[in-house]
Order: structure tokens, then sequence, then C-alpha cells
DNA sequence: ACGGCCCATATTGTCGACAAAATGACACCT
DNA sequence: AGGTGTCATTTTGTCGACAATATGGGCCGT
């Protein structure tokens, strides 16, 4: 589905997006240590491949490491999902507002494209599918930027880290039916080649998602 | 004069800062191979250490790597830098408006007096401490968001490669005096708590460097 | 009993050596 | 002559051992 899955050439890729999937998902308890002797040992691999998948895992903001003590993972608190958001809704904000002056005519088709599926998803009442058609619809207006710097901070930092607080504080959304009119009306800015327009509904399709979850969250 | 200076307590801390120093004002040439030999020869360390710096390089998008290849310096273009200043445009809109909600009255009032001393170095025509305090004055906004993703991102992130540039193309800007107005709009805007335009002046702000630099290049 | 000091332990930081992969040159085949 | 396959060399990736630092407990003194 997705354009081009990341592959692990190296070992320590391979134990760095373990570890990844391990932390996002919960597997790793939130705030818990990072031991390299044990990890080394768990996924039978030294501990220079360990200390190597860590440092990246701090680089996505996954886990914070502190010298001659060590890494933990972060912790998750109300507060930084919205701060966040807050990073989030400016960045994907400039993401929309260069996806409609960047982005190819057949990457706007193909974007309508993703959203009649998503809308037959949606009448079909399949739930499943909808984080991943959402997930999509965001990945293909960043990559539509055309911005580098944007795209790996969302995709490579930003994006896993919104996942893994979504799925421990247990945030598997509905907002379904109107966050979809809101991609509609997104698409359309594009299409249009609006930057203002496209740049500003994106905030706000941003913002209604932090507001819908600081609801939850008090 | 900063804040807080950070300091090395590991070795590989100091190989790091050391090695970004050396790239960002161009003593190792951008988009130059590293070496890991060489470079653990020179500055007298173990290639682990060395690798552990160029692992962090490579999360401030100073270099890039690839596996069983090796590391580069990144190369400068042009469109990079446009591109550089979309994503410091988008994130530093969101730090002045943050900066508006959540600056102490004390904070804003440090700005102010900042702002008056920039103020007498421009009047002296003392153009050596110019970005110096151009810097300071957007720091000091940075921090005032009190978002630390944001924070990271732009002091960790972006500064260094945007200082890289600015240093390697020659750009000691002028637009002094016109960026002092501007700087002191948006000072005005934070004091009155005006979260709008506080993130549309410094977008704009950012906006006028980035057509400035462009003006150059062309 | 409480506070501070010191030491044993465990963990991280650093190192040099080995393994695996890419780069470049040479010979060979067509 | 051009392309291709192979091999030597160089560079990166991985490993296990040693050094330096933090952590926790016990001891001592007051």
């Amino acid at each position: 589905m997705n354009a081009f899955t990341e592959q692990a050439i190296t070992g320590a890729d391979k134990t760095f997006f373990q570890l990844r999937s391990a932390i996002v998902e919960g597997e790793i308890v939130a705030g818990s240590k990072l031991s390299e002797m044990e990890l080394s040992t768990k996924y039978a691999v030294s501990r220079a491949v360990i200390r190597e998948a860590i440092n990246r895992l701090e680089s996505c903001h996954l886990v914070e490491r502190k010298a001659n003590v060590g890494a933990r993972v972060v912790s998750l608190t109300p507060n930084g999902l919205v701060q966040l958001y807050q990073v989030r809704e400016s960045l994907e904000g400039m993401a929309a507002r260069l996806a409609a002056k960047n982005m190819s005519d057949e990457e706007v088709e193909d974007l309508k494209g993703l959203l009649n599926t998503h809308f037959q998803e949606v009448k079909g009442g399949e739930t499943y599918y909808q984080e991943a058609g959402d997930v999509d619809f965001h990945y293909r207006i960043i990559v539509g930027s055309k911005n580098d710097h944007l795209i790996s901070l969302l995709i490579n930092g930003l994006y896993h880290l919104i996942r893994m607080y979504r799925v421990q504080l247990g945030m598997a959304g509905p907002r379904v039916s109107t966050a979809f009119d809101e991609h509609k009306n997104i698409v359309q800015a594009i299409s249009n080649r609006d930057e203002e327009l496209a740049e500003m509904l994106m905030r706000r399709h941003i913002l209604y998602s932090k507001q819908n979850i600081e609801a939850r969250l008090s």
C-alpha cells in the first residue's frame, strides 16, 4: 500500500526497527530504562548495534539519553501530546501549502482517488482501515510538498511519536465522517492551487484533532 | 552571553562538537566524505566515538549516511536553503504564536531589553554583533514558546544547518535596520499577547529573509 | 537515629581486532 | 574495443574486552 517501505540492510537497522516498533506499540513500557546489556542478550546482537539503535531512537525523540546513565523511553504526558500537535499543525500546514504549489497534476488526481477509496471504506464502516487511510492521506500531502526537510521531520520524526501516543493512550479515534469532509476540502484547495486555503484548512484539521484528543484526556 | 552553553561530558560529545563546528564553518568541505579511519587518527580517538559523533551529525541533518558506504557532508544547494527557510518560517511562526501565549511577563521584559541593546548596537554600527543579537532574539522567542519539541527541532536541528549555509555562502547579511523594525513589531505583538499577529509577523520576517537570500543567489 | 562517607557492583563509554560488504583494477571473453 | 566477471584492497559493520563513571548499601561518627 505504501509507496516504499523502509528496509533494513544492516543489522543495526533491523534492531532499530524492532525496538522502535516495540516502543511505539507499548511492548516496552513508556518511561522504562533501556539496558544495553539486557537488550543485547534479548536480541542476540552485540552492544554496539544496540547502542547504534538507541542513538537512532534518540534522533526520533522516542528515547532520552543521559551521559553515563543510560536511555529511557520517553514518558507520555498529556501536555507532551498537545505540544506535539502544535508542531504538527505548523509543519503539516506548511506541507499542505507547498503541496498546493508543487504537486503534479497526476499526484493531485491520485490523491482524489485515494479520497474516493477512503470514502467507500467509511461508508462501508470498515473502521480498521480508517487510520491507515488517514495516515496515507497525510503521507501523500507531506511527500507532495517536495520539501525534503519537511518530509524527513514529519515521517521519520514526528509520526512515530504521535503514533506512540495514539496507540498507548488508546486513541483509535472516531472523528471519521467529519474528518473525511475536512480531507475533501483540503484536497479541493490543493487541486485549486490555493496555497493559503490549503494551509489554513490543514491547520484547522489538525487543530480539531488536537481538541478532540484534549477533550478525551480531561 | 547565552543562557547556557551545551557542554561535553563524554568524549564523543567533544568530538561531535568539534566535527559539527568544522562542518558548519566549512573547514570540512561540503559534500566531502567522512572517513572513519581518517577522522579517528586525526582526532586521536577510536572509531567508535567517531561513529557516534557521525550518528549525531546525521541527526542534525549535517551529514548523510549510506549503509556500508559511509557518510558525506550534505551539499549546499540554493534550493536546499529555500526549503530550509520554508520549514523555519513554519516552525518559528508557531514559536512566536506560542511565545505570545506562554512567555512570562519577565521574559517579555527581558526581550524588550534585548531589543534595546540590539538597537544601540545597530545605531553604533557594530555589524559584528548583529548576527549574534539576531540569533539571541530568535532563541529567546523559541525558548519562550515552552514547547520542547519546537525548541529541540530548531536549536539542535535547523539552526546549525542554516548557519552552515549562511557561513559558507557568505551571507553575513545586512538587512539590519529593516530587520530591527520587524523585531520590534514582533515583540510588541508578543507583549500584547496577540498570538495571531505574532505568528504572522514572524513568518513575514523570515519570509523577507528568504527573499533577500534568494535575490543574492540569483 | 540520622547524616555523610566510602566501597562494591553494575552500567555505560571506549578501544582494538575481526567479519562483511563495497570499490576499483585487471584480466578475460565476445 | 567494449563489456563482464573476478579478485585484491579498502572501508564500514560487528564483536568482545577493558576503562571510567554512576548507583546503592553498609559503615562510621556525631
